[in-house]
DNA sequence: ATCAGGACTTGAACACGTTCAACAACGGGC
DNA sequence: GCCCGTTGTTGAACGTGTTCAAGTCCTGAT
């Protein structure tokens, strides 16, 4: 109930200008009590973001249930990302505000995040595992991984992009997918072959 | 005064727990005037802003006057980058909270940090055009901002970054240079250049 | 010397997120 | 039916960033 309320008042009035004491006076309870349920303020948003994973994910199913070709089944996920967070865009910036704090809990990074984070990461390996590419062998393991961080990246243009209805942010996926596609063939090639092995063991490295 | 009062106090005790009260006590002032000189608490973090710009600029120099060779001119500068902003890693998580929303005038995006911007893309242009590297002529005018970008990254790395010392960070510049060099080798070949036409093309398209 | 007008300074007051001690409602064990 | 611990609820109070009307100080023109 004072969740229902919180999302409503944040996507009417925006985070910041939604005061607890609104958010109180509307759901029918008293200041104080919107404190037994959540931590803090931050902490309502938390919860919003349990939920647009598992809105990621039911948007992707179709695509992934009928689609086998990589670039198609990547396009679709990706659309279907931002499709999710669609009705929040407008205060998502407050939300990816408090999310780039790396000791904040709502960092993608952190460890209460780690749900959310294994859900999505999941969510791409579907999307590698589903699909006829052919993706060498070394890569198989980091490729679901690498997706979300560069859907991450696609988030964070998404949160900035100002163009109307985000035509900017599809944009970048219709034509990011394609390159990524073509990436993914180039790195079997025997030239490119050592720099992805770099890139790999640099990425592994990063992670111990 | 004002700022450097607070600059120290925000080392010393960290940005959240450093009141406007705090420092305009120990700068000597009432707290009202603080806001004469800065428009908010977080503006005093938009002057750090400038002058870590500086700072960077200076600790690259060095390598800039001496070196030819542009893997190692890249190298420097970005860890020139970091040395400049080492003294506030602690507190940076905070600063780059609010320079994560897209509103703020702290977003490296954001026009009031066009000056900042402009001059840390300047700095990246002369790291190109004062290396014997030869870059493709399309690339080469956008490969500035492409670095100035990758830098945004490591810096985005480096304000996670909790190993000791920030090792981790010097560890990502010291290989990734080397790959960002190779990948601009390759860049060069006819197989690879189609993808980096389209890199190039989207970039643009996204920017205008 | 005087005065006008701007630059600077002040601290009380405001709205906010958050805390807390006190109170009420409930529910199960006897 | 009564008790008591748990669960839920309350609003006053605190500390915070920020605003503002009111003051003081300075500077240059007369």
């Amino acid at each position: 109930m004072i969740l229902d309320t919180a999302m409503r008042l944040f996507r009417e009035r925006g985070y910041a200008q939604t005061t607890m004491r609104a958010i109180a006076q509307e759901a029918g309870v008293a200041l104080g009590n919107a404190y037994y349920y959540f931590d803090s303020k931050e902490h309502l948003i938390q919860e919003f973001y349990s939920g647009s994973q598992v809105q990621h994910r039911r948007a992707a199913a179709r695509v992934l249930a009928t689609e086998t070709d990589f670039a198609a089944r990547l396009r679709g996920t990706l659309h279907a990302g931002i499709e999710a967070n669609d009705p929040y865009h407008a205060f998502a910036a407050t939300f990816f505000k408090t999310a780039a704090e790396p000791s904040s809990p709502l960092s993608p990074f952190s460890a209460e995040s780690a749900p959310a984070r294994d859900a999505s990461i999941a969510l791409f390996r579907e999307v590698v595992e589903g699909s006829t590419a052919k993706v060498p062998a070394d890569l198989r393991d980091d490729l679901p991984e690498l997706l979300w961080l560069a859907y991450l990246g696609v988030i964070l243009y998404w949160v900035h992009d100002r163009s109307p209805g985000q035509a900017k942010t599809r944009l970048l996926i219709d034509r990011v997918v394609p390159l990524i596609d073509r990436a993914l063939s180039l790195a079997r090639m025997r030239v490119v072959r050592p720099v992805v092995r770099e890139v790999i063991d640099l990425i592994r490295a990063l992670r111990a």
